[in-house]
RNA sequence: CGGGGCGUAGCGCAGCCUGGUAGCGCAUCUGCUUUGGGAGCAGAAGGUCGCCGGUUCGAAUCCGGCCGCCCCGACCA
């Protein structure tokens, strides 16, 4: 992509209305722009990163054995009403009348639509169990909505909902996506810590946040110092060494009760950035959610609801990862892996040595934003800074004379000298051993 | 919803107290110069001062109502 063609409008200047680094930078970067309080459009970089993350969900959901559905986002108020919920949400639901005075509302969350499809589609034990996904946008209507995508009133979610015949076969589920989702947050360059938590609006009786750490966080947590020393060495550990080290939200932790000493709790500010619940029958119940069993019986199905916030997650990975100069993104969800800056655009050497970089990181499959822009190199270096693409190869002409381009990786602001075919190799990921 | 604040050009702001032809910086457009960390000079364009009503010869400014947005608190991915 040319930089001068592309839809990227930056501002020098912070709307006055961003008050948190990640909406601040969301805006400065023109990857995003408010529509009304907690709705957001999605310009091209932004939407780069929601797709990157998307993208990374579905992988993992699908390597799960989850499978993908799409399900409306305006749902009709009668199965709520089934539920028991259509009362009982609240204000933060935004209801709809249609036409034909027809109760309607915006979906905050799916569990009585996909309970509806699953009692009408799904009869026998044999067919479970079934873990269903979707990635959707939600509306909850939020009092407040602040920090820009961060808490939104609309919002896009992976929520997927898993059905089984006992509580065994649920426990399994549950661990399946506990899993799943570290595995999920690793690959987005984050490292989460699921805390024991409050069942909620959702309800049920087994429930566990994902948390990532950010001093702007909107709850307060305590934890086991091992998660610190864990995240230091970058160690991913296993399942039942990680459910064992104690964290919970500020509501449910109790000083008397906690057992760890004094030296190894920790508190600190943590984004919920995804939420896992068993819930056994509670919709399965009133709704008729059952399956007949190998004796002819009726089996009533044991659920649980699983939700990542997708678009929240732009804003989180941003609050973990950024500096004064801008963000700086894990390649795994960067908009482009690599910004070109040609520093003297016009130049008949910096234009060459340009073209022919682009042509062939494009040839390689490499995702590359070129700034061919007539502008300064100040405003170029400026510019990749604030939108943190993880490599800058700068083309100048002090460079071109002497045959070397220069690499820089944003992370660690550290530049190497190259010749452009050893930037390149570089760049190119190595071809997978035969 | 309770408490606080703010609506003036795309963005950041001044002007309002004390009514009298709407201003600054950035961004945008044109020309020239400049070119390794958000350039300089010259020129240009851009505003029903959130909306409705009132007071007044005259309202961005005073008064009333409404709307929107932001911040602090209780809810959520």
């Amino acid at each position: 992509m040319h930089l001068s063609a592309y839809f990227l409008p930056t501002l020098k200047e912070t709307p006055a209305e961003a008050q948190i680094v990640s909406h601040r930078l969301m805006l400065r970067a023109g990857m995003i722009r408010q529509s009304s309080a907690g709705i957001y459009s999605w310009l091209p970089l932004g939407l780069r990163v929601l797709q990157n993350i998307t993208r990374i969900v579905r992988e993992e959901q699908d390597a799960a054995g989850c499978q993908e559905i799409l399900m409306p986002t305006i749902q009709p108020a009668e199965l709520w009403e089934e539920s028991g919920r259509y009362d009982g949400y609240g204000k933060e639901m935004l209801r709809i009348t249609d036409r034909h005075q027809r109760k309607m509302l915006y979906g905050p969350t799916n569990e009585e639509l996909i309970t509806d499809i699953f009692r009408h589609l799904i009869k026998s034990y044999r067919d479970l169990p079934k873990n269903l996904y979707q990635i959707q946008w939600k509306f909850r209507d939020e009092i407040r909505p602040r920090f820009g995508v961060m808490r939104g009133r609309e919002f896009l979610m992976k929520d997927n909902y898993s059905f089984d015949l006992d509580f065994d076969g649920a426990k399994r589920s549950y661990d399946n996506m506990f899993a799943t989702y570290l595995r999920t947050f690793s690959r987005l360059g984050l490292t989460a810590i699921p805390v024991r938590a409050d069942p909620g609006a959702i309800g049920g009786e087994l429930s566990h946040e994902f948390q990532i750490l950010a001093e702007t966080g909107e709850s307060e947590i305590f934890y086991d110092a091992k998660f610190d020393e864990l995240r230091a060495k970058g160690e991913q550990p296993d399942l039942e060494t990680l459910k064992s080290l104690y964290a919970a939200t500020d509501d449910e932790h109790d000083p008397a009760a906690c057992p760890l000493p004094d030296d190894r709790l920790r508190a600190a500010r943590g984004i919920e950035v995804g939420h896992i619940f068993y819930f056994g029958t509670k919709y399965s119940a009133p709704m008729g959610a059952v399956v007949t069993g190998p004796n002819g019986e009726s089996i009533t199905v044991e659920m649980g609801s699983y939700g990542i916030g997708i678009s929240r997650l732009a804003g989180a990975i941003i609050e973990a990862s950024h500096d004064d100069a801008g963000m700086i993104w894990p390649e795994s969800v960067a908009p482009f892996k690599v910004g070109l800056i040609n520093l003297r655009a016009g130049d008949k050497d910096c234009d060459g040595v340009c073209s022919d970089l682009y042509a062939k990181l494009r040839q390689a499959g490499v995702e590359v934003l070129y700034d061919d822009r007539d502008e300064r190199p100040g405003v170029k270096f400026a510019t990749m800074d604030l939108i943190g693409l993880p490599y800058q190869l700068i083309v100048g002409p002090r460079g071109v004379k002497q045959g070397v381009v220069e690499l820089k990786r944003r992370e660690s602001g550290e530049v190497e000298e190259h010749s452009a075919d050893s930037a390149l190799a570089r760049l190119v990921p190595a071809p997978a051993a035969a």
